[in-house]
DNA sequence: CTGAAAGCGCTAACAT
DNA sequence: ATGTTAGCGCTTTCAG
């Protein structure tokens, strides 16, 4: 293993250097009895300076920051969390982080998070029910304020989340959420676009375009696919006896794969295909690239997918592209709603912001 | 602003219900003490039976750990790190998530972390040495036991992370370090890159190939553009005396643009760009798409990058791509290396995992 | 306006 | 093998 890698720099030799003992010792970081009894005053009134208290005096307040400042004191966290019993934490529940619309809707959060001074806690459910039942329990006992999530695709009960519930911690859905757990949701309109998607197939004169769905059961797989299905049963496609609007890949990556090759390179096989997330489009395109299939010409593309490079694609890419920085934030804002007003209700609360469909050569 | 959204379920109206006074109080979480109470033994056993201790016997430990299943009790994180002067946590300081670079190094981060059982606190620094010394100075008093980070574009000073080291938080470099402070470093080998992307070019005959920095300070930058020169150098290519090896592109990505789109147009331009980061990239294509240039007739391309649609881009990009994914995982084993050991030291530690140049119609 | 003191929930040293 | 107890560092009544 070791040998994969090619240090360059001579690593410093330490052991038994001349002050032992004192190495490693986390160094005794001041706190605020200690900068109370340098400023020989208490540390209930330095509390309270450093936290701008209308009950101290302007002129202890500056020799209290001054002094803070000169002897680097931040307060510890956790003693603070601990007295307060607020952790200004929020969790972030994705399934990955490589898919860019979660990328973008992290940025969304991080930007509200930190406008409130607030930390991020990230966590990947890598799209598995049981990592995101530890994941949800281990954000419970106070860790964080209140909870941002993207369900994962296999999972079918609320459970853990009601378990967070008992607690008072805010839970807002944001993208995928979960119909059997009745709390604030900030989402797009799959159902919608998943017809616009169809009917614009249609509209080309598509007679066997496929949906591509990756779960049966994730919201908004099946919102796309009920709306894609809705538009092709209105177009009065003559279907053959073979033809299925909606096919599901599921499995590994690689598994995926294969099942979409199969897909687009058999007999009769669909003129056109409607990607339900990203990575199915991806693939998309690799399996057509390998098997010398043509976009648009033998096979049009449609993606639900927040890629930057879809204009740069060979064909371009046309796409439905969710506004997903907005849905991030919008969630965050939510969240801090129900975080900072202890009598709002998030049950009921459901917003949805509107994806565009953007043409490009890949239906063209 | 609200009429944008189409609220589809009506707001549960909770105001005066049946029981107030007690919505919203954080219910109370049982705590160690309740649970021994209705054990009937010392909250020191139960703290020792769940933490799995040699002196606590079996039986005991079994009742234990059911009721506290039963009763869903999970320890105060707080109370516990505040006592046990640890947090079990570490901090990811990134310029931006966007790049998926550093989506790919989160996920090799992670990895490692949920192995461990850590929790990961991400920060971004939006590349603005001022926001990254504020999120390090958050980072201090505890917060998190070590740190990881990827510098800021304009981070000239690393007075911020030496006020951390004296509290003995350990930090690692991951992709772009810091010259001018000793720790930790895991990146790539960026100059031997920015050198074979030179030659490569040259092998194919171009006369005016220009590398494209972002920045002449992160060493990330200076180091490919250094091999890329040395590269030209030894090319014997005979510079007109216009000709410049290399060429900044600052500012906002709409500034950017802009300079590229200049770059690449004007009479004598380079025959070949080298994009030192993955955003540069994206923006040559879209210029050439913009100004008619074709790559790589016109104009041929290589980018540092980790772009997954590299290979279906039009046309297909050469890449230099970098093992992010590893480098993640690699800068946190060592960072729990520091903190696990405490007389391990991180200084003079530099790991290279080599990147590859993968070769694609953009310079063919 | 300032200070003394209780205690958030947990762990670990020190009994027993 | 189990229990008692003293804090970790902070905030917050409550008194002065």
């Amino acid at each position: 293993m070791r040998n994969r890698f090619r240090p360059q720099a001579a690593k410093t030799i330490v052991h038994g250097s001349k002050n032992p003992g004192q190495r490693r010792e986390r160094m005794k970081k001041v706190n605020i009895r200690e900068l109370a009894q340098v400023l020989n005053i208490s540390v209930a009134t330095v509390s309270k300076a450093l936290r701008d208290s209308h009950e101290i005096s302007a002129e202890t307040k500056k020799k209290v920051v001054e002094m803070a400042a000169l002897l680097n004191y931040t307060p510890n966290p956790h003693a603070s969390s601990l007295r307060k019993k607020n952790s200004k934490t929020i969790g972030v529940i994705l399934p990955k982080v490589a898919d860019n619309f979660f990328s973008l809707a992290i940025n969304g959060i991080q930007s509200i998070a930190e406008s409130k001074g607030y930390h991020l806690l990230i966590y990947l459910s890598h799209d598995k029910f049981i990592n995101e039942k530890l994941i949800v329990a281990d954000c419970g006992s106070g860790r964080v304020d209140g909870i941002l999530i993207s369900i994962s695709g296999d999972t079918e009960t609320a459970e853990h989340l009601r378990q967070l519930n008992e607690e008072n911690i805010p839970i807002v859905f944001f993208d995928r959420d979960f119909d059997g757990f009745d709390t604030a949701r900030v989402i797009t309109n799959d159902r919608e676009c998943g017809y616009m998607a169809g009917k614009h197939l249609v509209e080309k004169g598509m007679q066997r375009p496929v949906f591509l769905s990756i779960s049966s059961s994730l919201p908004i797989c099946k919102e796309r696919a009920e709306g894609f299905e809705q538009a092709i049963r209105e177009s009065g496609i003559v279907a053959s006896p073979a033809y299925q609007p909606v096919l599901y890949c599921e499995g590994s990556d690689e598994a995926i794969f294969e099942q979409i090759k199969t897909i687009i390179s058999q007999q009769d096989g669909p003129d056109a295909v409607v990607a339900s997330v990203e990575k199915i489009a991806l693939q998309v395109y690799m399996a057509c690239q390998e098997l010398g299939i043509h976009i648009p010409a033998a096979l049009k593309v449609i993606a639900f997918s927040t890629l930057e490079t879809a204009p740069i694609l060979n064909p371009s890419l046309t796409t439905i592209t969710q506004p997903a920085f907005e849905i991030g934030k919008t969630a965050a804002e939510i969240l801090f709603k129900g975080i900072e007003k202890k009598n709002f209700d998030l049950k009921g609360e459901k917003i949805i912001l509107p994806s565009r469909l953007i043409e490009r050569a890949s239906t063209q």
